[in-house]
DNA sequence: CGGGATCCGTCTTGATACTG
DNA sequence: CAGTATCAAGACGGATCCCG
């Protein structure tokens, strides 16, 4: 990837150079990386998945962060069918390249806060 | 450390049983984790280190912020004079645990959102 | 019924002023 | 230097409505 990777694009300006701050722009807060981890890890695609998961994030919330979440590049909407028409949401190359992070979230939570991850 | 591993404890319960959940219970905000990229990586101990960063995090939610911490357990604060008393706040065992997925995300950043971490 | 959009009250953030 | 206080602005959360 030399030099021509394509860098994600935020609507709002990053607050600092750093990767780690610019991270965090894009999925600093409560539900978009669980967003990601439903899709990386348990394979969701549809609207009413993500909203049925165990967490109930609430509509405008989730149908928010879809959108932002394709905005930057992490997820695509594909169509699946016509009248009424239904999208599936799946992870961009970028996407995927959350999984590490999730993982890694993953391995500190399973140690340090008692947590399972849940049936898919 | 079969079994017997503190876990961490939040002031509120968590959402749900997912170790991913869970961390976003405790670092799920765009600051969180800043702090902890700031302890870790670039040794910062005082208040004012913190203050001062590139990223300038408002004084009331850096404050907020490292009373979280202490209490989730993450950071110790340590007195290192008296008259006027002052602190370090430095990394326990457990804070020390969240390097991964510090690294996880300055990985992300570096190749997909054009950052580079900024001096210490 | 699935996939959202809209309202609205509440809680959190962020900027800055202030205090010991 | 290390925080608190204040307060406007924004994010969250939930309920409800809407549309094919």
């Amino acid at each position: 990837m030399p030099g021509h990777m394509a860098w994600l694009t935020m609507d709002k300006t990053y607050r600092s150079d750093c990767p780690i701050a610019r991270m965090l722009d894009l999925v600093g807060d409560k539900w978009t990386l669980l967003i990601l981890r439903d899709v990386l890890v348990f394979g969701c695609k549809k609207y009413g998945e993500f909203e049925h998961r165990v967490e109930r994030i609430p509509t405008n919330i989730l149908a928010d962060r879809l959108k932002r979440l394709v905005q930057y590049g992490l997820l695509h909407k594909v169509p699946y069918q016509d009248g009424p028409k239904r999208y599936h949401y799946l992870p961009t190359p970028q996407g995927k390249a959350m999984l590490p992070v999730i993982s890694a979230m993953r391995d500190f939570g399973e140690t340090y806060l008692g947590g399972r991850v849940p049936a898919g």
